[in-house]
DNA sequence: AATGAATGAGAGTTCATTCAT
DNA sequence: GATGAATGAACTCTCATTCAT
């Protein structure tokens, strides 16, 4: 048992290892351009152990991406079903979403795209998956409010859809630094327009 | 002179011909995945030919960059700034945005992102003095507005960083495929809820 | 046509140019421990040449193993079906088989062995055919031979295998260096010694 | 002593536990394709282990080599050497011949040729010994009868030459699976049809 | 101007061997 | 003695680029 756990606890602190590695190799020279020896170098390991952890530089790439998807969904879908106001609901939701690109720009920036045609419809579906669980939320929310007549009588469909389109946004903005505001005042400020937009007048 | 005007004529075909062809393949395979070769057959001229027109497949990429993000350009800062009122400006900009990326979807996609770190700095550039002009337009647009009266009193700079990243994130969506709307439906809806937000009431 | 041709003349001396080096490639280092680096080196083209004429290193073998085996047959099978009376015959077949593994050691020796699991089933079942087509062929000259009583009573199907049995031991006896003698004389002794045994006494 | 006895008997019984294992998997493999790991893995030992007992792969390789060929001897020239008749001899060493590839068939088979430079001059050496003392000894017998009239006059050498060459001839044809008669009737029709050829009419 | 065969540096991957535990 | 994680040299194969025709 003992020795169980230790295998495990190593393997798991290699993988990360491999893992950071990358993600920073990866986000610095562009997927295509990172060869595994770089990776190795940056992991402090020789090249044939980082194929102890994974079968293939793919495989790599497709762990890093999923773990960067399920951060993603772990910082904003909860924040849209957490209790609240809509405008607190709103806020965390911006928020999340901005701090979650800011935090991972080295990597998520480019690893979401830069892919090969089968990762690529990989990412796509979890990314998409992701959208959608966003938008159902905000469509429950939306739904909900509309039937206690706490917002004006729009589309809870399309406005959930704009509303996600906007998140997604400035997170793109943030990433490549086309503002100057911080993630506080850009949230705080694109809640209070659509609030405005939103609540019964 | 003929001559001279026959041989541009003929270097111009070239060169869109492989641009054209480097652009489908692009898109299909992703950057890193797409040889000369394909290029080449999807051009129709033999491999050589290609660097007659081009120093390199880097010079290939950069050109197919520019003259996309040049047509993103073209379809979305007139739109803001020609005559109309707010609602239209924003309107025709959304519908354009939407519209280019629609329409690019097959290589603007990819070819943004997947880049080598050289060239990724130069499409961030380029991409981010078309943002800065677009957010430029709509702050020249609001203060405008704000000095008539005509909209509520929020600062320009915010909502217009807003507005290009609400559209920004739409556009997103779209290339995705994580909205089932039309453009026409969900630049309309867009634009009606950003303007309860936006006007004076 | 005349484009075709010469298409054509080039790439079949590319690929003989590539495959003769390969079998004396391998034949001195063996299979495994042959380089693609080595034969392209022995035959004179940068190692991607190699590859614009042959899909793989496997496909250098097989079509190396191919040849050989062709060969084989060419130098045997038309021995034993040619005009004449049993012994010059035996001569024939017995000539035929040492004289190609003479000539032929350099790579047969080896490449008929040293070949990876799916290889080898190809390159046995090959051989069987060869082997098989020989024996049949004994099996019908022997069995014509005894309707006219020209021969012992001895079981057709049992001898022709003995006979090819033996042509093939001899024939390793060479390719290994454990005889001295001539390949005439070698064929001729046990030309005479098989006769007496099989002619009717 | 007994430290040392014990020992020992540890060391034998790993070095053969590592020697069937590397045995059985080369011939399930081919030599090449055959890795250390798996050897350790059908040996139910670790990898480092092997390298306690053999200083490499290599060595590995040499000692199953050697074992192989010293049961071959053993199986055959004592056959030819042991007292009775001249086909009661023949007899005995086809059989012998024939029943040791048969037995073995899993690994001689590939091993013997699937072999480094160095190793296949070792393999060939040793090959070369044994066959000649077959052939000696057959010479021994030969002449020996000639001296009694038991034969008739063909040269002892040739003779002994062919009949080395049959008996390898028949046991490559079972080896391969190209025959398919049992090995004792296979041996008895090989004996008597050389048997005709052989004895003083 | 156009071709495409030839090139070779560099990629991902394997595996015999070592060595700290 | 036994282990198996770690190593890195060496492999096969790809493809951007060149150049003789």
């Amino acid at each position: 048992m003992a020795r169980l756990t230790k295998t495990h606890v190593v393997t798991d602190f290699r993988r990360s290892q491999i893992l950071d590695a990358a993600r920073v190799t990866m986000a610095r020279h562009g997927l295509a351009r990172t060869t595994v020896d770089q990776i190795a170098r940056a992991a402090n390991v020789a090249k044939g152990t980082i194929y102890l952890y994974y079968r293939s530089k793919a495989a790599i790439v497709r762990d890093a991406l999923d773990e960067g998807l399920a951060a993603l969904e772990a910082a904003t879908v909860p924040a849209i079903e957490a209790p609240g106001t809509i405008d607190e609901k709103l806020h965390r939701f911006l928020s999340g979403m901005l701090g979650h690109f800011d935090r991972h720009r080295d990597f998520v920036e480019l690893c979401q795209f830069e892919l090969g045609v089968e990762m690529r419809q990989h990412a796509r579906q979890t990314f998409g998956r992701i959208y959608a669980a966003q938008t159902q939320a905000w469509e429950r929310v939306l739904r909900s409010a509309s039937g206690r007549k706490a917002i004006a009588g729009l589309p809870p469909r399309h406005t959930s859809l704009v509303l996600v389109g906007l998140a997604h946004g400035l997170a793109i903005q943030r990433l490549r630094g086309w503002t100057d505001l911080s993630i506080e005042s850009e949230a705080a400020h694109a809640t209070v327009m659509i609030w405005k937009g939103l609540r019964r007048q």
